[in-house]
DNA sequence: ACTGGCACTCACCGTAATGGAGTGCCAGGT
DNA sequence: ACCTGGCACTCCATTACGGTGAGTGCCAGT
């Protein structure tokens, strides 16, 4: 069946009511508020029709409605103009980020930011390796068998792993094995390298060839395959803003009543899922162009997070993306609103980071 | 007034019991489970004692008694035995550790693992930058006039920093930078860099002034003056485990009735403080000995967790100390088995550190 | 100095009554 | 064919109320 404009019109009126009060809104104060110029009774026959579609629901009869996760999905398709930032907003973007001065900085400085406009929970992935080139490889001598490899990718993350020689090895031949790295790996893809470090093992003459063997595994094992990817977070406070997740927290005594399709979901999962970076990889490091992605309620896969909605995004320098940001919310967040703050801050990291 | 014996072991009982059930207990119950020989009678005029003294609280007459911050503290200090770790604990411990592939990994996997064995909220602090030495500097070039600076401390974290020069430099003269900050900076405590990185600045000839002016701004603007430190977290679902802290959240209708000592606290602001990277430091960051310390209560100077309690210790390779880790929970949390737990993270930690 | 006994207090729990917001449906109007 | 006013109905939320039981404080007795 198709919804006419009246009907559409009625859904992005509950959604934004609900969405601005979180009570489930009645046809009689929709009509006041927004001025439809229809009556309360034809409000409720649309409001039937639009449940009876599953845009919809009742908490309970006799009470008012509330969107459902299909309507909300409607809603942001269809019905929502994104809202351009204030003024007040832009500029504190641009506060937040300048001085800025170091890539853990740029981050940690995002995810606040985020975290603050949107007044959700905020999450960056980290500019990915898997997405970086490698800019500069570096070895520093820890003893005569251990060997510091310090990674500096072009988007300025650093990682360092250490590594052991199967036998002594000097300041030379330390320094010939930095040139011969450098020049074969320099500048490649990561996911490039896997190719070039097992040539250049092959390749390589007598001397050097012992710890080039433990080098090449170190590089093999940590920085391609196990792609080791971060995360930052902040704004986990927010989850406790507006009552729309029940905290039942762990109490005793509940009526432990057969709610079967509730929403009420429960801080705690939330945050224990916060913590397993697969998941928030999952969700946030999955960006493969710079499209806005909004995953809603149980579009989700992870079963605890359900009750929430995502929204991300890729970001980089130009128009390369080098990881995924966004926010996580209550499904009954403000869409135009959060989708134009992420898009805006992804923006200006990705400015921020072509100076570099 | 002296407390006799009974009264702290009165005391002693309650506190247990409570930790375990999380409720207020009477006298009666008392006696039971703990194999008191006296009448519940005589328990309550010892109760009595106590509340006048101030080491327990009445929720409300006829309720059972529950220990304030005081009569935890006077437990801390005088009634309890440091639990030792069971056999799997200590496994766990060690399970846990070896595989740690790098200092990121290291603080990770250790501040999951107090988590989780607490089942509370544990914070690690990356080695103190402060209390490191330097182990090696390296300069990169990214372009003419721009220098990727990468120190490495002996506790094996990494820094970054970017320097613009002033005007273009060449391969040769960054080596010969390198070379010299190393010779004058290797080795020294962080905090002791100061004065040299001035000398050097100072003495310096003719050509390479420049670039060791904006080099000697980095290293003493970042690396010395605002000594940048970092913290691990994990375990923030804990927080909602055992309905002690009641979750008022942020609801609208709500008996306000005056409840002026109540420890019911939310959860929200607490999340707040585990965001700000500055309370944490001033709580973990401070630990300069290895000396493990609890702050109960109101004894913690943050307004915000005045209804937690913070158990911190110092970690480092041998007797050394890099920096704090430690957890934060509800008053009310089982502190003998706490601070074993957390005095042998640290220790394990410590042994891996050596290692390296 | 400890104990048993006893009256008293108060949170907790289930039930009942009341109020009100909101719905569904129908009959009448445009 | 569509909209509207009216009306009966449903069901949540709030308040009120009495019973129950754990726990206390105190006192008199050992």
């Amino acid at each position: 069946m198709e919804l006419d404009d009246r009907k559409l019109d009625v859904l992005r009126a509950i959604v934004e009511d609900y969405v601005a009060t979180q009570e489930p809104v009645g046809s009689k104060a929709l009509v006041e508020r927004h001025h439809l110029r229809v009556s309360p009774a034809t409000v409720r026959n649309d409001m039937a029709v639009l449940e009876e579609e599953g845009y919809l629901r009742q908490p309970h009869t006799s009470a008012g409605r509330v969107p459902t996760d299909k309507g909300y999905r409607l809603f942001v398709d269809r019905l929502s103009r994104i809202k351009p930032l204030s003024p007040a907003e832009r500029r504190a973007i641009e506060r937040f980020l300048i001085g800025a001065v170091n890539l853990d900085d740029v981050v940690h400085r995002t995810v606040r930011l985020l975290a603050q406009l949107t007044r959700q929970v905020a999450v960056v992935q980290y500019p990915s390796l898997a997405r970086s080139r490698v800019r500069h490889l570096e070895l520093v001598s820890i003893s005569t068998t251990r060997l510091m490899l310090v990674m500096i990718t072009d988007a300025g993350r650093v990682e360092q792993r250490l590594v052991e020689l199967p036998a002594p090895i000097d300041g030379p031949e330390v320094i010939e094995l930095r040139q011969l790295i450098n020049d074969r790996l320099g500048g490649l893809l990561l996911v490039e390298t896997t190719a070039q470090v097992q040539a250049i093992h092959e390749q390589i003459r007598g001397e050097l060839r012992g710890p080039m063997t433990a080098l090449a595994t170190v590089l093999l094992e940590t920085l391609v395959e196990r792609t080791e990817e971060r995360i930052a977070l902040a704004g986990t406070a927010n989850l406790t803003r507006g009552g729309l997740l029940d905290f039942a927290g762990g109490e005793r005594g509940h009526h432990a009543g057969g709610d079967q399709r509730g929403v009420s979901g429960t801080i705690r999962p939330i945050l224990e899922a916060l913590e397993e970076e697969v998941i928030l990889l999952k969700l946030f490091g999955q960006a493969e162009q710079s499209l806005t992605r909004v995953r809603i309620g149980d579009e989700n896969e992870f079963e605890d997070l359900r009750a929430t909605s995502v929204v991300t995004t890729g970001y980089g320098p130009g128009k390369t993306v080098v990881g995924g940001l966004g926010v996580l919310g209550p499904t009954r967040m403000d869409y135009p609103a959060t989708i134009a703050t992420v898009r805006a801050v992804a923006r200006y990291v990705g400015e921020v980071l072509a100076q570099n």
